[in-house]
DNA sequence: TATAAAAAGACAAAAATGGTCCTATAGGTA
DNA sequence: TACCTATAGGACCATTTTTGTCTTTTTATA
């Protein structure tokens, strides 16, 4: 149960791998992809659907490529999961307080939000800049 | 990300439906899927499995039906869900400490595991007494 | 024995996951 | 301008997981 998918994990290393590069350096997909093991085409997507929020940036063309969009500390583990996976939700019930019709006798609706809080938090308080020294 | 699947959902209310009967009284599974609004066979599965760990008891043929297998106040959330969806586990590097290559390089491991400590610490200190006792 | 009810197992539709491939677009460079 | 490089976008697809159904078997009771 709450298993993180291959995209969550490779969107974690991808954008790992772009923090340990020197500031300002721009990196091929190919390298990228390469570096991390992961499914060039797979990764490109990820990465592309990061560059649309802004965590990342891409250049086109000759000399073009990937670097990170803000600084590595100030980049959460949460905004990196969350854009990939969606928002970290174990129960449907918590999408909307309307959506569940159940809700108001849906005893269990308090503990899903309870988990939810405290994932969110460990998630948050992690930012792409430790990872990326962690690992080096 | 980390949703509780329908499987999770309806196990979750019919045990639940379970601890609200009078001590001792055995249900059908056609009362039970009729009343929490789960469909019959879908939910058998689900009891079945419970039954083979023993946080319900079966009894076939006539008067036959299922009851809770332990006082409420001893099955815990954590059980009930792990039963169903398997161990909380949110990344997959979690499942043993030899399984993942990356094992030693990958600074993401212990967030993980804090994540699952803090989700695991919900569930336990939740009990199918309190959950049932709230939607009374 | 007949009947009632769960147990077990095979099957299947639908959705999610984990990709691939092709074309379009944007940016450099000769 | 023409050409090359590299990401962007979209269509497509195989596999796995989810969410069931259906049939047969087993067990228990009356």
């Amino acid at each position: 149960m709450m298993e993180l998918t291959r995209k969550g994990e490779y969107a974690i290393r991808g954008i790992v791998y772009l923090a340990q590069l020197p500031p300002g350096k721009v990196a091929l997909i190919s390298e990228i992809a390469e570096a991390v093991e992961v499914p060039q085409t797979f990764l490109a997507k990820i990465l592309q659907s990061f560059a649309k929020i802004g965590i990342v940036n891409s250049f086109r063309g000759a000399g073009g490529g990937f670097m990170l969009g803000r600084p590595a500390s100030r980049i959460t583990l949460r905004e990196v999961v969350e854009a990939v996976e969606g928002p970290i939700m174990p129960n449907r019930c918590l999408i909307g307080s309307g959506t569940c019709e159940r809700d108001s006798t849906c005893g269990v609706h308090p503990v899903w939000r309870e988990v939810q809080q405290r994932v969110v938090e460990v998630l948050d308080g992690v930012t792409i800049e430790e990872l990326a020294a962690r690992q080096k």
